[in-house]
RNA sequence: GGACCAGUAGCUCAGUUGGUUAGAGUGCCGGCCUGUCACGCCGGAGGUCGAGGGUUCGAGCCCCUUCUGGUUCGCCA
């Protein structure tokens, strides 16, 4: 019973009919929502991006066959419907409903076309992701997934016209590129013209958009795909999006105004949140003192407190403590105020959390509100000690202290994950719209890897170190910081950016680090350094996670809500199946044999 | 690659110590209803309890294996 739409032709969108036209003739299309019989009247609620309107079918007033069509429709239909605009008695106004002043009284009916059941209700709320995505293109038309797409067009736009406004050229760069060794895994794309050879998808721009910097292009945007072959997280996705940008003749201090600028004005447009610029600033170093974490969630404090030169501590009985200290380390704590009241298995799961995060153990000393105290050191000191410990923890009744004794990195990290999970208890980090931005800079350039014994680039392999550290680079390499800043909100990092390196010199040291011979590094960086001859502005720029900063936009959970088609964690396409098996024919003409 | 959590009707879930024919809400189908808007009322259909194996007189429940999904550590320059 499907029909053609010929002879109709939409006038309206659903959600934005109002008392302004009461008296005109208007034509809907769209989904049904939810169909309401009565007997002799029937309701149907149709959809479409702007939202519902209601078009009412009266038997005593409507051809008989148009009466049957309508009884006959079904949710999610597609419809046409041709009526008046009428007013609502003042007893039938749904105040709920944005368009609930009026209706559509309705002069044609068509079904354009049918549906089956779907396998789940546009309006459920809760349904399991997998069924989701499976049916994606029925999720999409739920109102809230269809803000989150409008909320990522809009900023799309506003980021577009901020970057543009301030003098910047968009500009692509092409997915079929080089597999670097460096980074990520690369997704790799065979070669039929080269049998045996190669593309990889980009996992960022990143030399391309310094080559367009050697190019005069001065400042450059690009929001850019990019692809990396790692596994899956809730805020990674295989292929997601990044606002890519370069500028030439900056230092990293241009660049923070320029971000801010971006972020300001963006959560201004779509928004309408005035943020706070300039943003915080951190070096890594103390972010990780302060925090235990290179992007710290700022809307709560529960601080690190380093404990490990407090007498009691240092002289203690205690071999886990006095263990660590021997070797290094450091005794150190948070003080979860207001948490003493966290249930001994909420307690225990922190304890878990620690030890996920490498740390032996974690102690914990309970003051409860009427003065009592309970601690799982207290068989190694004495109760004044303990006070002493809590009070040097800042604690009081009413908090909850926690202490980790291990290796600074361990600690620092573990107490940086505890701190987490109880903020997270208490409540301190569900309101998303509380946006803390923070810049972290001067992250260590260089990283050792125990497992292959080389420096990795921490960021990448043409990031400049700190000119007061440049001369680090031989003689300690792990000291040098670099000119490294990532932007943080929320305990989410948002993206990152650098100096770049403009000097051959300084490029072939680097990759020298990096333990590439001159030969090595000429075979897979000989383009870019052979570029860096030829006269290179001094250069930087920051690549931001456009997905993430959506998903904190629009508080979503997770980054598949505000991405169209997502992948899930084994980095397939639920409805598509993608990836798939090719025919023979297409692997025989690549010169590719599947072994296994 | 590791750890943890979940899987019961189309959907969201409950299911006690292992014990009769596995339930609720919602959706779906049919009937009634002239102002509904989460319409209401009546009736109905709908189940490989993710799959396989085991223990037991007896398994949705216990054990093993496995699959799927989620979270996370490793990984993510």
């Amino acid at each position: 019973m499907s029909e053609s739409m010929k002879g109709m032709k939409r006038t309206h969108y659903s959600g934005v009919i109002t008392q302004a036209q009461l008296g005109q003739t208007v034509t809907v299309m769209g989904w049904v929502n939810k169909r309401r019989y009565l007997n002799n009247l029937i309701f149907i609620v149709v959809r479409d991006r702007t939202g519902i309107v209601q078009v009412v079918v009266d038997e005593r007033r409507v051809p008989a066959e148009m009466y049957q069509l309508a009884k006959a429709v079904r949710g999610e239909y597609v419809v046409a419907a041709t009526g008046i605009v009428i007013a609502r008695t003042p007893e039938n106004i749904n105040p709920d409903m944005p368009t609930g002043e009026i209706e559509i009284d309705v002069q044609a009916l068509r079904v354009l076309s049918e549906s089956e059941v779907p396998p789940f209700q546009v309006a459920d709320e809760d349904v399991a992701l997998d069924l989701r995505l499976k049916h994606r293109y029925i999720d999409l038309r739920r109102p809230e997934v269809q803000h989150i797409m409008k909320i990522r067009h809009e900023t799309a736009q506003s980021v577009r016209r901020y970057l543009s406004a301030d003098g910047f050229l968009e500009i692509e760069t092409p997915y079929l590129t080089n597999s670097s060794p460096e980074g990520a895994r690369d997704y790799l794309v065979p070669s039929r013209v080269h049998p045996g050879q190669f593309y990889a998808l980009p996992q960022s721009p990143q030399q391309l958009k310094q080559l367009l910097m050697v190019s005069g292009m001065d400042k450059y945007f690009q929001l850019a795909r990019c692809f990396r072959d790692e596994d899956l997280r809730a805020d990674r996705q295989p292929e997601f999006t990044q606002i890519d940008i370069e500028m030439s003749f900056i230092d990293a201090e241009d660049v923070h105004a320029m971000a801010e600028g971006m972020m300001v004005t963006v959560f201004k447009e779509v928004l309408g949140v005035e943020l706070k610029a300039p943003f915080a600033r951190m070096t890594w170093h103390e972010a990780m003192e302060r925090f235990g974490s290179d992007k710290p969630d700022l809307r709560f404090g529960m601080e690190l407190i380093d404990i490990s030169t407090n007498a009691k501590v240092a002289n203690s009985e205690f071999q886990v403590f006095t263990d660590a200290l021997g070797a290094g380390g450091s005794v150190r704590g948070i003080n979860a105020e207001g948490c003493a009241a966290m249930p001994r298995k909420q307690i225990d799961a922190l304890v878990e959390t620690a030890r996920h995060h490498k740390a032996k153990g974690l102690a914990w000393i309970v003051l409860a509100e009427d003065g009592t105290v309970k601690s799982t050191i207290s068989k190694f000191f004495t109760p004044e000690e303990i006070n002493e410990i809590a009070a040097a923890m800042g604690g009081k009744p009413g908090d909850l202290i926690l202490l980790c004794a291990d290796s600074n990195p361990v600690v620092l990290n573990a107490l940086g994950a505890v701190r987490l999970a109880a903020a997270k208890w208490k409540g301190l980090t569900a309101n998303y719209q509380d946006y803390n931005f923070l810049w972290v800079t001067d992250f260590p350039l260089l990283q050792w890897s125990q497992e292959d014994e080389r420096f990795y680039a921490e960021h990448h392999p043409f990031t400049a170190p700190r000119e007061d550290d440049e001369h680090l680079l031989e003689t300690n390499p792990g000291a040098v910081r670099g000119q490294i800043y990532d932007l943080v909100l929320n305990g989410i990092e948002l993206g990152g950016g650098s100096i770049r390196i403009h000097r051959t010199d300084l490029q072939r040291r680097m990759f020298a680090m990096l333990g590439f011979s001159p030969e090595a590094a000429e075979e897979n960086f000989g383009h870019f350094l052979e570029a860096l001859k030829y006269g290179v502005p001094p250069h930087g720029g920051i690549a931001l996670g456009f997905d993430r900063i959506i998903m904190l936009m629009t508080g979503a959970e997770s980054l598949r809500e505000v991405i169209a088609f997502p992948k899930v964690k084994d980095a397939s396409c639920p409805m598509t199946h993608a990836p798939n098996h090719v025919a023979s024919a297409q692997l025989e003409e690549l010169g590719i044999q599947i072994q296994f």
